[in-house]
DNA sequence: ATTGGCACTCGGGATAAAAGAGTGCCAGGC
DNA sequence: GCCTGGCACTCTTTTATCCCGAGTGCCAAT
């Protein structure tokens, strides 16, 4: 029902549109494309795309602007994700390669994917869920409390104070150390929920109740979903179109971590492209904004998600470029460190 | 040369103009505030300041609008600190008990000073060089390759990867770590720098240049200012107002560590609350914005700097006092932690 | 199916006039 | 000497009107 010539119509439109920001009329559209046609035939094709809810005219006698459903059209069928340059992949592959820890490859990453779509990047911590314990450490602060500080296999550091019911002394911080990481060293942190029968029989009675505490503080910060840091950059791209409208929904939705995770959380867990188009983004006032997100990891397991956002009106094929190299990168510096 | 009603006229100018965003007229001026004079007197001592250059107007015949001068003149002379309400200081004071970590707390204090003041707030982490050690970690990764956790006695925790010049084993770890935190536990951290000629000693032989290796990293993340931590928040409140211009500036200022380093750097290194007015800000491009900043740590020291900005038309009395309150009650944080 | 022709629509820019807000200054009053 | 009412003047802002042009939809012809 759409023939070749219409499609090629949607997707002119639709790049027309996006360097241009203004709607495309038929006269324009021949000139720019060479399109073998008048712009009457055009004209013809247009109302049939229009009828179809591909696009739409802001006004009577304006020319035309893409809708979401054409944006997804074109997203799926029209459109390749574009390659990076060369030199783009070189600027990566330096930019990201000296970084120290995993904060900064985080903030390099934010700020790299930001650089590169021009657009406001959004990049998740990996999962505390998913990955292994490298090593559990006790520091005692006080008689009764201690810091607890947990070191995952990809290089993420998390720390929290755990108030303790009873003093405790040096051996037997020592002896709780050396029971946590015995059991937990290089597996899953999932597996902590494990130790809560387990975990008794291996401490002198006496700290039991102390041990217990920790415990719960090991678990309980595996349950919150504060855990699943999100940060973002790039939000000076915001200012420089005609976005101004619904500038403030953004930068409100960007700041709330509750609002970004389930931005994020439609992306499928594969490593595979999701993009989700203006209305498509469940999240209120986000609905003239596109995210483009992917997941990244060590090897093929996807620890995070990372994200563009920006207006419907975006260069898709560049934005999943850029979206796909960056997240092939960080997968290789985490799985390297 | 300002005799008390002129300055009275000053203040009542900055206070409709913070509320209104319009220029202001003698007639408005004294029907809003009851002066007991007639318009054409406050006409007489509006030209007066004019003419000092304490307000300007945008255009003849346009109401007058106070001057980076203006605005000085009045935070240091007219206005005193507005203490926040009895409500105001229990939100603080909820808010920031249920921290969890350090993260967590700078975290809630920039929502927190956000939502207050109804603008951007910028939170330094405690400074690493002022800092003493609580503990320092040492957790193999692969044979030639160490993770450093430093913890601070500010709760901050800090995490590098060491490359080591030889494969080391379980025992040469477990000497050095003891070793470093013989000599360094509960000093400041810049004493680690002593260590560089003491250390060699009590190490054995094989593992010195090891040893010297991890030293070398730790002195390092002292150095760097990377490690002077800035986060920011309450961007939105930034879209709200008329400062569509000027905008993108703000925003690529926040972003770029250094900038929000050198406007901090600006305030006084005491507990005092710092006013920088538009102009007086070195950073291109903040030139309509104001920076309200102070020290804040736990006790009398300085550990870092937190900040309010926002246009230079801001409510400044209330802006203060947001900021002034705020630092207090991090600084009792950090000290009971 | 495509095309050229044509009447029609509607937003946006230009121009003009009117409205308003505010000023500066002066001459008179307390 | 300071304050005040009055008044002419200056600009911005608003409103109204007009016109232009880009773009459309439709139709008859190829």
């Amino acid at each position: 029902m759409l023939d070749d010539r219409k499609l090629a119509v949607l997707r002119a439109i639709i790049e027309d549109y996006v360097s241009t920001t203004e709607p495309v009329g038929s006269k324009t559209l021949v000139d720019r494309h060479n399109l073998d046609v008048s712009p009457a035939t055009i004209r013809n094709d247009m109302a049939v795309l229009e009828e179809q809810g591909y696009i739409a005219q802001p006004h009577t006698s304006a020319g035309r602007v893409p809708t979401d459903k054409g944006y997804r059209l074109f997203v799926d069928r029209l459109s390749r994700v574009k390659p990076l340059s060369p030199a783009e992949r070189r600027a990566i592959e330096t930019f990201l390669a000296g970084a120290y820890d995993l904060d900064d490859v985080v903030a390099r990453t934010v700020r790299l994917l930001a650089q590169l779509t021009r657009q406001v990047a959004v990049v998740q911590y990996p999962s505390l869920r998913i990955s292994s314990v490298r090593h559990i450490e006790l520091v005692p602060i006080m008689p009764s409390r201690l810091l607890l500080v947990l070191i995952t296999d990809t290089g993420r550091v998390e720390q929290r104070g755990v108030e303790l019911p009873e003093a405790i002394d040096e051996d037997s911080i020592a002896q709780l150390r050396a029971v946590l990481n015995a059991c937990l060293d290089g597996r899953p942190l999932a597996d902590a929920a494990l130790l809560a029968t387990d975990l008794p029989a291996r401490i002198a009675p006496g700290d039991r109740t102390n041990a217990a505490a920790v415990l719960s503080v090991l678990l309980e910060s595996l349950a919150e979903k504060k855990e699943e840091k999100v940060v973002f950059g790039g939000t000076a791209n915001l200012a420089v179109r005609d976005f101004s409208a619904g500038l403030r929904d953004v930068l409100e939705a960007l700041e709330e971590q509750v609002v970004l995770m389930r931005l994020l959380g439609e992306t499928g867990e594969s490593a595979a492209i999701t993009v989700k188009i203006g209305a498509e983004n469940a999240v209120e006032g986000l609905h003239d904004t596109s995210v483009v997100s992917t997941g990244y990891g060590a090897g093929d397991q996807v620890l995070a998600k990372l994200a563009v956002l920006g207006p419907t009106r975006m260069d898709y094929p560049g934005t999943m470029g850029a979206v796909h190299a960056v997240a092939r990168y960080v997968g290789q510096i985490l799985a390297e460190s």
